[in-house]
DNA sequence: GCCGAGAATGAATCCATCC
DNA sequence: AGGATGGATTCATTCTCGG
């Protein structure tokens, strides 16, 4: 098996191929997670483009690096998210549950691949931005789905999170795609107590980070190495700063 | 063609079965519904008593045996929705634009439909209720969804409609799932302006109530006369009281 | 410290233009 | 049924900064 890119504080990282890793990491109680969306325009030429073309435009805003896997048409979007989806539902504990971001357009898909790996299909939460970008003759998109499930013999964990969660965007972000840490800390409301989670697209590490305010074990794996070390940096500290404004 | 049932003050209501009306009901600019999600009740006791009582006519053709079983529960609902989709794309006037509401469980069936029936699915939009009612382990359930698209030649009608429309649930409901007059205003911001809105599942006649709140032209079927005599009643009126707390 | 005005920004989208 | 690229456009919310 794969050596951990780092250690401690209750948190393992991975650097690698998830879909080399994942069937090498046991002994968890969650799959939380925000995969690439392969989302972002209706052709295949937006789609194709660089994350930081077809997500960051207009000119004026700042320089983010690159994410890879974010290219896929919808079937194989459908195909590779069961892949992973089933790879990690073998090899969770008995019991355990799944939350996967996606945004309105891959939410279909999303539900499809989590119900076809195995997992039943419980519901869908809202994160709700408080804003989109605004565009003529449509609903502003101001919101991304949490789609979760869990094994059928998983017992409720007590809480009682929220359906719909406000919370504003990141400003400061080094990821793209980086979730707000409270934002973080909601979805894993939905994990049985001290359980261990695992996040197979870590990013900077924000599922980590607020796993671990919530006393939660977690297990993390990122292919692009700049990340690992942005997340490690961030993770080795014993006392966590906010890491947002 | 069927004889409507009402006519005044910008409304016409049919009475009858929605599939032998529809045919023949052209030239509106919009396709705004709230059709029985069967799915409903978290018993199928509820399911059952539900689509025998709106879905029983005075005829050959009946639904019930389709909506008993669990699998083929979901793929009949995306047949019927997929016939009265296609009928109504193809009566609709040039540059139509459709509007459906849906809970989480028939979300991606009806996204299926709405796409497979030729409309092009634009994205989703979100009315929340408050408070659900808590379960423990997940999250709680407070939102409904509006699954909302377009012919591939729609122009914007220049309006800015939030994607998140806040408000409460009707207290004194008239029918079961009666939707807020508010709520049905916020989605009719989607029509183009001084068109023709058709709802081929009228119910209590709140999309027409919200239509001619809003000055649009507006058709109503429904298969349940009780329905037809209160929207008619409701609608009849020269100043529309508010039919809601 | 509070408030208001102005600037910045967004897990976009559309479309003209060029290859 | 062409496909890729880049610039213009849009407004609600947040951020910044000065009074």
């Amino acid at each position: 098996m794969t050596a951990p890119y780092f250690t401690g504080n209750g948190v393992t990282i991975y650097h690698g191929d998830m879909l080399d890793i994942l069937p090498d990491v046991t002994g968890f109680d969650a799959l939380i997670t925000d995969p690439p969306y392969s989302s972002g325009g209706a052709f295949r030429g937006d789609r194709t483009k660089l994350t930081v073309d077809k997500y960051v435009q207009g000119g004026t805003a700042t320089y983010r690096p690159e994410f890879a896997g974010d290219t896929r048409d919808q079937r194989s979007f459908a195909a590779w998210c069961l892949l992973w989806l089933n790879i990690a539902r073998q090899n969770a504990n008995p019991g355990a549950v799944v939350a996967s971001f996606t945004d309105w357009r891959q939410l279909p898909t999303l539900t499809d691949a989590v119900q076809m790996a195995g997992w039943v299909w419980r519901g869908v939460a809202i994160w709700h931005k408080g804003f989109g970008r605004a565009q003529p003759g449509r609903f502003s998109s101001a919101a991304e789905y949490v789609v979760y499930g869990a094994t059928p013999d998983t017992q409720p964990n007590g809480d009682y999170p929220p359906g719909l969660f406000h919370h504003p965007i990141v400003r400061d972000k080094v990821h793209i795609a980086e979730k707000p840490l409270a934002v973080m800390e909601w979805v894993l409301r939905y994990v049985p107590q001290g359980g261990t989670v695992l996040d197979p697209f870590m990013g900077s590490g924000t599922t980590l980070h607020a796993a671990r305010n919530l006393g939660l074990t977690a297990i993390g794996i990122e292919s692009d190495e700049r990340y690992c070390e942005a997340a490690a940096r961030r993770l080795d500290q014993q006392v966590l700063p906010l890491w947002e404004a």
